[in-house]
DNA sequence: AGATATTCGTTATGTTATAACATGTCAAGT
DNA sequence: ACTTGACATGTTATAACATAACGAATATCT
């Protein structure tokens, strides 16, 4: 359910509502502060559910009155990156809210070049990769970048 | 020996000169044409040894008088990468010398966040990972990216 | 040589991202 | 309540990365 919510239709409104109240946990407990800003900055992520240019985030905050300068969106993007609350697509220089941010982990993603969705996919491989890549040549990793392009079920029935 | 090369000393003239050779021929059985700008930014990568910008390729470029306009080392570097003699590295926006351009494959690449070398390894693991996701998801994965970060031995051992 | 396709030169602009510094806000300790 | 210090935001300016569009030059094929 939750790897494939990206391609599936679901009630965005409970994403939306369960994602910010977890961030906000997350970062009291982390002493960490959900400002207006960045926690509208995530709402608009989990609301699109999909992966948005920093420039797509900033005109609506614009929209909102919130901010019309690219530092406060990147600001509040590089922050919940950091928190782990949003993940960036490296291949679309595009972020996406997090599924799961309670875990921590690498994400991997599976970008549909046809209609554009980006599945975030919890799986253990990744890691796994990063161990095998440390003990088979002493690099010692510390973060990883997995994002797969291809064809979505969908859209491979589409065809 | 191939896998490790950007992370351990050795000629780079003989890359440069081999790599070069190799190019040519694989251009010439896929009737590509290895021209005097393309054949100068692969030399200008294989001698580097080292992700680039594209704008630090054109500037090179231009100290040979061969160009000077940004759109001419994209043109070089995007044939070089359909060539498959050249990697992107997305997390840098970088490129780099092929180390065994022969072989299609998908390359993984292990970025060093101290001395910023990044070396590419061979691995089945990649394409592996690939066939798992196709599998388990019914994504139909056409290409992808790995990359990690972390320190490489030597920057390891320099800590 | 002439037709065709490819490459290159150039202008202009689009897109993504950050440096630097001023100002504002809030919470902890006294 | 007041100060201090840390963090967040506002703003200007610019850096860094990338491509659209179009005409001129060059290579390739017949």
């Amino acid at each position: 359910m939750v790897n494939s919510a990206a391609f599936a239709k679901h009630d965005h409104t409970k994403c939306v509502a369960q994602g910010l109240k977890t961030a906000s946990s997350l970062c009291d407990a982390r002493r960490a502060r959900m400002t207006p800003i960045r926690r509208r900055v995530l709402e608009i992520l989990l609301a699109e559910h999909k992966a948005m240019g920093a420039y797509d985030v900033l005109e609506r905050l614009r929209r909102d009155g919130l901010a019309d300068k690219p530092p406060v969106a990147y600001r509040a993007l590089n922050f919940l990156v950091d928190q782990g609350l949003v993940h960036r697509v490296e291949k679309l220089n595009a972020y996406v809210a997090c599924d799961n941010p309670q875990a921590q982990h690498q994400p991997m993603f599976l970008i549909c070049d046809t209609c554009q969705h980006v599945a975030e996919r919890q799986n253990n491989l990744v890691e796994d990769l990063g161990t095998v890549i440390d003990a088979e040549s002493g690099f010692q990793v510390q973060k990883m970048v997995f994002e797969a392009q291809g064809l979505c079920p969908s859209c491979q029935r589409a065809e």
